[in-house]
DNA sequence: AAAAGGGACAACCGCCCGAAG
DNA sequence: TCTTCGGGCGGTTGTCCCTTT
């Protein structure tokens, strides 16, 4: 299958991940998948499905990718899943979850560890931004991505596979470079971002909004400096970005732009959703470069008498309202001199035919000189616009050729074209460099490939400890807790109840959900009306839309999980309900059904329905 | 099959500009 | 007027991957 120079897109699944009704409901509209036997073993019965992630979908749904995160396996039961499925051990298998388990998980964990035992002294009041500041960093260190970045995983996954023996000296190397060397020296850091970076910048845009980017350091704890946090979010991290190769009709439309407005990247970027001017800027200065080398005209003839004709009804509206009307300060028809001179200057080095040349620069005097005659700073005849030659489909007939799948996606037609690849390349997430010094055996990530997924490997293993209460970040909430209330507690109200509401099983008024998007330590700053939505009632919002809001009379909190479970997964029956009650949550986080071992020994009352698990193995595709 | 070369691309940095205080 | 900040753009670098040898 060919993919272009990005296969990391290509996931096989393990079964369970087709046989989970609501996954396929929910997730498979995202995919493209194709079922296989197994090759290596004749005789399997077993077939592998490659899914192929549909970013046009996903692009089209954001509120449904935001919702949803992966999950990191502890290793055993990565290893087990990986032997059961005939997968490489160098392929991680993660859990794809809805992100509203794992912050239900994180708050009956935190609640379960700040909740007195039976006979056991009562704890301090502890403040509810501490409370939910640890719920909110727990749920955040569990979902290794949502699962829009998954692609970034694969891709490092895919590395970490090819790497097979890297050189001590390469890791000491890389530990020159540690990032938190520079953390510690408080000097700002450059260089490609690492994707724990990318969680604390998507986590703090999500909370704050965009803008005020030179506080994102100050209070997110990134070493970056706030344009390097704005270029990252703008070009990489938004959630509205689309990724993938530029189409066929992107490009025209690029080179329509660029022939009415010249090196205007940001304001092309504007008229291209999804796209960034970097992005458009890179496209052409490469088209350029490709077409000049191949002797081809950089705009197409039918542009450029498109662009021709509009510049020339343009100019005739312009002289229309300058006898009509007052003259503007801004009217160029004010100074002609300069344009002529500048042409003037340029027909001593190139004159072009007619239909090289951007009917923007040609028909009208308003254009500037760079964009009437973009030519490289070191002009020789042969490196010019080249003339035409004559062929007026020359253009599109090339792109167009491998264009039908695309626009079959593209204009929602995927009926005729589901059987096919999907051609076009995807871009990768992330810099690739950034890993490189960082990955170690294949079978086995060091710690230090992210630190990411040391977290979230540490966090989904509390539960294995002697205590629930030996993640730090608990401790260090009931050390601030006990600093900042120097009264005994003894007498007061339990707070985290008292947040809880009536409720004793969820936190019902304030859902864990909106517990931690109201609550978070260390990025709150801004304290607009917004901050207050959580992406997840954001969610419900466009579901409620969607399925038509049926349930106005109940009026149900829309910040609760059990809600957005409720419209997401159809029905709260009470077959749903007892499954719910009766399923172990961190079991069925962690692909318990699978695995068949007993991997996750979590006792814990569950507050939300956690049948919609399934794994995602992620490898090295059809590499 | 392996190595080398080169094109394509992503993403970063630095300089510059305009707006706002 | 100066400073700060956000943003635009050109240039550059590093990596991937295809093609050629």
């Amino acid at each position: 299958m060919q993919l272009g120079r990005s296969y990391g897109d290509v996931i096989p699944v393990s079964p369970l991940f087709l046989s989970n009704p609501t996954i396929i409901r929910r997730l498979f509209p995202l995919f493209r998948h194709t079922v296989n036997r197994c090759h290596k073993h004749p005789h399997c019965n077993r077939r592998d499905t490659t899914v192929i992630l549909r970013r046009d979908r996903l692009a089209a749904q954001p509120y449904r990718k935001e919702s949803f995160a992966t999950v990191a396996l502890p290793s055993a039961a990565a290893n087990q899943l990986c032997h059961r499925n005939h997968l490489p051990s160098y392929q991680l298998p993660y859990s794809v979850v809805l992100f509203v388990h794992v912050q239900l998980f994180a708050y009956d964990t935190v609640k379960k560890s700040l909740t007195p035992k039976l006979g056991e002294k009562s704890k301090p009041s502890i403040p509810e931004s501490l409370i939910a500041g640890a719920a909110a960093g727990i749920s955040s260190i569990i979902c290794t991505y949502p699962l829009e970045l998954l692609k970034t995983r694969l891709t490092v996954q895919v590395r970490m596979s090819n790497m097979t023996s890297e050189s001590e000296e390469d890791r000491t190397t890389s530990n020159k470079a540690d990032p938190d060397d520079e953390v510690s020296t408080g000097t700002l850091k450059k260089g490609p971002w690492t994707s724990a970076e990318d969680a604390i910048l998507v986590a703090y845009v999500t909370k704050n909004g965009e803008g005020n980017w030179n506080t994102v350091q100050k209070h997110s704890g990134l070493s970056r400096c706030g344009k390097s946090c704005r270029l990252r979010w703008a070009n990489h991290l938004r959630p509205d970005l689309k990724k993938g190769t530029i189409t066929p009709e992107e490009e025209r439309r690029i080179i329509e732009l660029h022939a009415k407005m010249g090196n205007k990247w940001a304001r092309m970027a504007a008229e291209l959703p999804g796209r960034t001017d970097n992005e458009i800027k890179n496209f052409w200065n490469t088209r350029t470069k490709r077409r000049q080398r191949a002797g081809l005209p950089i705009y197409p003839h039918d542009i450029c008498l498109q662009t021709l004709t509009d510049n020339a009804q343009t100019q005739n509206t312009a002289t229309f309202n300058t006898s009509h009307a007052e003259i503007s300060p801004n009217n160029t028809f004010a100074c002609p001199a300069v344009e002529f001179k500048r042409l003037e200057l340029n027909k001593e080095l190139y004159i072009p035919n007619i239909l090289d040349l951007p009917g923007g620069a040609l028909g009208s005097s308003t254009c500037n000189s760079d964009f009437l005659f973009p030519v490289p700073k070191r002009v020789r005849r042969a490196d010019t616009y080249p003339v035409f030659d004559g062929d007026p489909d020359e253009y599109f007939s090339i792109t167009c050729s491998y264009d039908q799948n695309l626009n079959a996606y593209f204009n929602g037609n995927t009926s005729s074209s589901s059987s096919e690849p999907i051609l076009w390349a995807q871009k990768s997430e992330l810099p690739s460099i950034q890993y490189s010094t960082q990955m170690g055996s294949c079978s086995s990530p060091l710690p230090s490939l992210e630190s990411v997924d040391t977290l979230i490997q540490q966090s989904v293993l509390m539960g294995q400890t002697k205590s629930d209460r030996d993640s730090g970040l608990i401790d260090a909430v009931l050390l601030q807790s006990q600093n900042l209330n120097t009264t005994d507690s003894s007498s007061q109200p339990d707070d985290w109840e008292a947040y809880g509401g009536g409720d004793p099983l969820s936190p019902l008024g304030h859902s864990a959900a909106s517990v931690l998007s109201e609550y978070t330590p260390h990025l709150g700053g801004g304290s607009s009306t917004d901050e207050h939505q959580s992406v997840e009632a954001i969610s419900v919002k466009h579901e409620a839309e969607e399925f038509g809001a049926k349930q106005e009379d109940e009026k149900p909190n829309h910040s609760r999980p059990d809600f957005v479970m409720d419209n997401w997964f159809g029905s709260s029956s009470n077959a749903a309900e007892e499954d719910y009650s009766n399923s172990d949550p961190i079991r069925a986080l962690l692909g318990d059904d699978d695995f068949g071992c007993d991997i996750s020994p979590f006792h814990y009352q569950s507050t939300g329905k956690l049948d919609d698990i399934s794994e995602i193995c992620i490898g090295s595709g059809n590499r």
